[in-house]
DNA sequence: AATGAATGAGACTTCATTCAT
DNA sequence: AATGAATGAAGTCTCATTCAT
């Protein structure tokens, strides 16, 4: 966790700090990301950096959550007991469509998504990166459990196990706007967000047809 | 692309340097993971591995495609154009069921599938990695073709984007079964490899059914 | 020397900084000790450090002063001039025994004289730490001087070579009873409290025999 | 301890680098002391060092044991077995005036040794450093340890006790000797050798007389 | 064919100290 | 009187790679 101090600075200095970390996780990967590179890029000395955080994995951390915040923000945060039966699906098929044009904006998001994806994949179980993966994947899990509650999702398969999926999926069609961004236009990327979604909810839905003996 | 000594080299050498390198990526992705050791625990020299490798990258991509390459030979390949639609499925349970008892009396082999799936995620987006990456999407690309034409698999996404996904799920279970491994019996892993199959299975399946407006 | 501010300073403010110092340049040495550490302890800012003392020094040289000062007073003090043949060593041993009963009670004094030790080990031969080395080395050389006055020690030396010395066998007595201190009963430790006094009179005796040349 | 590597090196260099790090360390103490000042004096670059040393402790201890090494084969060592109780006390007076003409040589042993004593008293136990620790503390057991089987040494304190005190009063002579080196003459230095021996035979002497309770 | 000694750039992190407020 | 944000120098250590042998 950053000192309290960080909170406490100028809007302007700690977005510039936020910002030109999320760009260099973004770009390398957690592990080849350059801490030097950071500091010379928001302007501030190493000192200064160290005086905020506490380690390379803590600045990770928080250019994370400041970038999962802003998604969340853009694209509409709702709470696992809001949804019903009827709208569960509609809800995150808005809330994809939301994020595709946000992302259209500004597309450090995708890239720091993926950074996300690798540090989970690759740090151990570490502390402070801990944070925001149980953050999302506790998020994935309160919607799932709700799901299920409301007959819409599947119960034959552990919990965890339909986060990770879950997760996975989201990645895999991060990953791929990403490579292939310019590729499609607007319209295009809608249909692939709106097709993706119901990849998702074919994957999760509630009835299992179990297999026949061959 | 390793020099050609490298492939006159004796069997048993060239596997310990490749899977010394494997274990290694897998374990700390590819920033992280040293050189150093990889010879340490293959048994060469510094000046042997330059000798055969351009560098650190050839070297990722070399062993890369070594782990690909046995976890196919395990796992029992199918050629795309020996499927029907009628087998289709059951032809990937089998499959699917055979990795889960192998698994059970090798764990390497855990460690490898979780490498390939690692080495995907930390694979640097420069040239000679790639080629890899490439090559096992090559192979699920084409079963997945193959499943269009047979009818049994969906075609309102773009084919990559498909394959991205199917990777990412298979990754997933991977992943989930490595950590709770011990959590269940060997009955339970055959039902939860069953439901995985399932989740993909419907996942793809052909019949979109598309997004009422609401 | 530090500013005349600091002594104007209420008493506990400034006991808390001096011994959060003693604590800490005890534990780690000079050098290791961490300005840093030492403020978070001693609850000030760094600002209002650099306000009392000149620097790094400053502060160590003032804290052994203090660890010094509080030691005499704990253990007894007594002027050498009130020293007689008769008295001399039962004196000490009397000294030796209240702080061993003292220590029991309150293992912070372990640590204080800890501290004093280990200040002297890894004072900087700079300037300002010896003027508190100078004070305490000199009321053990008032002591021997006495002493030698009496009759009671020897006198083939010269006398800062035995101060060093006498200091040196305290301080592996309170290094070796510190690490065992739970070793033993109290029964056990006065035992060795008078051994270890014991090692130090006949040390310090005043019959010199000299050496047969073989 | 370094790599084998290291002790396989050409003479030259291999003194180079352990004389440069024994003068730093001896300037400084261990802390203090600067790896890049001693690669500098050194002549090596900084990951050769690494490529010698597991760390910076690992070049002190090889200094530190090199230095010992030359001190014993200068002063000649003794195993204890060959010891009487004719011979006991006289043995170490020879070693001592030995070793005194030695460092008047080279007095860069003697601010090393309190490289040592400060390291001692410090460092906490970490690895390395106790090699040197344990090998001298181990010696002076066994002369200890054969001394009480020859009836000149007390028994009736812990034997660790013994060594720490003995070990102390011998730091406490080096400590003295640094400062005051050039205040004698090789006369009277060798005079205050003979008396500080005859300080530890003293103290270590066999006949305890207790205590007259006053 | 194979080695391994040698390197310097760069990694992350902590430091004591200053100074505007 | 007191603060604490800010710094840059220096710290130890690891890195992938080269090259003389």
């Amino acid at each position: 966790m950053p000192y309290p101090r960080f909170h406490e600075l100028p809007t302007a200095r700690r977005e510039a700090v936020l910002t030109a970390a999320a760009q260099e996780f973004a770009d390398r990967g957690y592990e080849a990301a350059s801490v030097n590179r950071i500091i010379g890029a928001a302007g501030i000395s190493k000192g200064t950096l160290y005086y905020y955080f506490e380690d390379k994995e803590d600045l990770f951390a928080s250019a994370m959550e400041q970038a999962m915040q802003r998604l969340l923000d853009q694209s509409g945060f709702v709470p696992a007991h809001a949804l019903t039966a009827a709208t569960f699906w509609n809800t995150f098929r808005k809330n994809m469509r939301r994020s595709m044009e946000y992302m259209e904006g500004d597309n450090a998001y995708v890239r720091l998504a993926r950074s996300f994806h690798q540090l989970r994949a690759t740090a151990p179980s570490s502390t402070a990166a801990h944070r925001i993966v149980d953050m999302i994947a506790g998020y994935v899990r309160q919607i799932i459990e709700r799901g299920q509650e409301l007959g819409v999702v599947r119960t034959d398969l552990p919990v965890p196990l339909l986060v990770e999926v879950t997760l996975a999926v989201d990645e895999a069609g991060d990953r791929w706007r990403i490579k292939h961004w310019d590729d499609f236009t607007h319209e295009e990327r809608l249909v692939h967000a709106d097709a993706q979604l119901d990849l998702m909810r074919d994957m999760l839905h509630a009835d299992y047809q179990g297999w026949e003996e061959p």
